[in-house]
RNA sequence: GGAGGGAUGGCAGAGCGGCUGAAUGCACCGGUCUUGAAAACCGGCAAGGGUUAAUUCCCUUCCAGGGUUCAAAUCCCUGUCCCUCCA
């Protein structure tokens, strides 16, 4: 995959703070290799720590110079004030300028060297999270319900859309392949999931709705951290058209980044914590990794709806959350009554932003096998220290960052899917789930 | 499409070349008073980074980027966003 080199300062400004903390960099340098070599990344720490060296060396010469340099102008300012020649102070400040550019350029040569090193850096994983090297080592926490004998030969959900109205064909017609159209039945059935999901995450977890737009800037995504690294995966427009004048825009991966991002850069009161939003938006993935993966059907597709859930803790509370968040997404497959299981992600397969993830696999007569609908993360302060996200802590009266979490809630595609595979009649005819009928204006079955 | 006005700390809002990292008010925190609370009064209160034994010292930041100057929140240029008016 390619990794495309961002001007990050160019994006972010010079003052904002890079992900894992430099700090933590600085004094633990041996501890975070060690953290980082578990999800199978290297991190040349000796390399690092030169640039480092080379860093404070640099800052500390700057930084003199800078103070010289307020000091003589203040000493001007005075001088002239009192009404005395000032001409000896100027010949005394004279070459100064030049040598802070130099010495500030040399800095910043430096500094974006280690931005970029740094940046790219993925999060440590958390104590809990099970060590391993890919999908095969993890870790199966739970099971709920148990996968349906069926005394036929199941269908697909392929095979099922095809009867009730799920073309790719037509799709590929209009657009390109891993797209998909829905007609009739089967787009209402997709609708009154997305609305189901969403009206069960506000009214019964107290999640607030969210509409968000759909295409989102730069910094949005280095905020959540899917840039700089995976601007492969993205798709990427021209506000002005291709080399016009506006900048670009991406088309959101997740719901995670616009949501996430609407408290970039904010002080959260105390009051107002913990924040939980849900947001129902398509979601866009160039897949640029994935040929030959799951090109059957609906499982992996250019575009697809999702139900996310974001909230926003303080750290104390994150890991407490990232059970509950999970819980609320197993709360709409049992609704569903789907059969599932939960799964505690590995070192390796964690995603870059992540300190833990529990996926949800839903399980699917047509491929014989659980399938992943939902992963629910916590990213620890990784994400809001990108983002400048914080609270006020009264008790110590310091800016604090808080912790992110997000989880789907669920993927709908997916979950079409699996109510398709798993509520199929011999006859190829669809159940409706129970707590589906007042959306489908109390339809029993597809037909 | 054309003409103006604006963006300052958690919020509101002064400042418009040097003593301003920033008045004032609100909010917030601590205290006095009170049986308790409110009110009143007193005090504190921006963020980020470097450095340090340190709550030490220093640097940066008044939308963003560049420029002028010994010195910029303040002057100039560019961009972004907001608001008013005209077509």
């Amino acid at each position: 995959m390619n990794t495309v080199l961002f001007d990050i300062q160019s994006i972010l400004g010079n003052n904002y703070i890079i992900m894992l903390s430099r700090k933590q960099l600085r004094n633990d340098t041996e501890a975070v290799e060690k953290s980082l070599k578990k999800r199978g990344f290297s991190f040349d720490s000796k390399q690092w720590s030169d640039l480092e060296n080379r860093r404070k060396k640099n800052q500390i010469k700057t930084q003199e110079l800078q103070n010289l340099r307020n000091t003589q102008s203040k000493a001007i300012g005075t001088t002239k004030a009192a009404g005395e020649d000032i001409e000896p102070l100027l010949d005394a400040v004279a070459g100064l300028g030049d040598a802070l550019d130099v010495a500030k350029s040399e800095l910043q040569t430096i500094q974006s060297e280690i931005d970029n090193i740094v940046m790219a850096l993925p999060n440590l994983p958390h104590e809990s999270t099970p060590e391993g090297n890919s999908e095969d080592d993890n870790v199966v926490v739970s099971k709920w319900g148990m996968p349906k004998q069926f005394d036929f030969k199941v269908k697909d959900h392929v095979d099922l859309g095809a009867i009730h109205g799920l073309d790719f064909e037509m799709a590929a017609k209009i657009s390109a392949t891993r797209f998909c159209v829905m007609t009739a039945k089967i787009a209402k059935l997709h609708r009154a999931l997305t609305q189901f999901m969403l009206d069960y995450h506000s009214e019964k977890n107290g999640y607030t709705e969210a509409y968000v737009p759909y295409l989102v800037n730069a910094e949005s995504l280095m905020g959540t951290g899917q840039l700089p690294k995976f601007e492969a995966d993205l798709f990427k427009t021209h506000l002005h058209g291709e080399g016009g004048s506006g900048k670009s825009l991406y088309l959101i991966p997740t719901a995670e980044v616009p949501v996430t991002n609407m408290v970039r850069n904010s002080i959260i009161k105390t009051a107002d914590l913990p924040l939980k939003f849900v947001s129902h938006t398509p979601s866009f993935r160039s897949e640029a990794g994935a040929y030959g993966r799951d090109t059957r059907g609906l499982i992996r597709q250019h575009q697809f709806e999702k139900v996310e859930l974001v909230q926003v803790v303080k750290s104390e509370d994150s890991y407490q959350v990232l059970e509950e968040l999970t819980s609320h997404a197993e709360a709409i497959l049992r609704a569903l009554e789907l059969p599932y299981r939960k799964v505690a992600i590995c070192t390796g397969d964690l995603g870059f932003a992540a300190a833990k993830t529990y996926d949800l696999e839903v399980w699917l007569p047509g491929q014989n096998a659980y399938r992943e609908i939902s992963s629910c993360s916590c990213f620890e302060d990784f994400q809001a220290r990108r983002l400048q996200l914080r609270w006020k802590n009264p008790e110590t009266n310091k800016s604090t960052l808080l912790h992110t979490l997000n989880g789907s809630g669920l993927a709908v595609g997916r979950t079409l899917v699996a109510v398709l595979e798993n509520y199929q009649n011999a006859d190829g005819s669809i159940k409706i789930p129970t707590v589906l009928y007042k959306y489908m204006g109390n339809i029993t079955i597809i037909d």
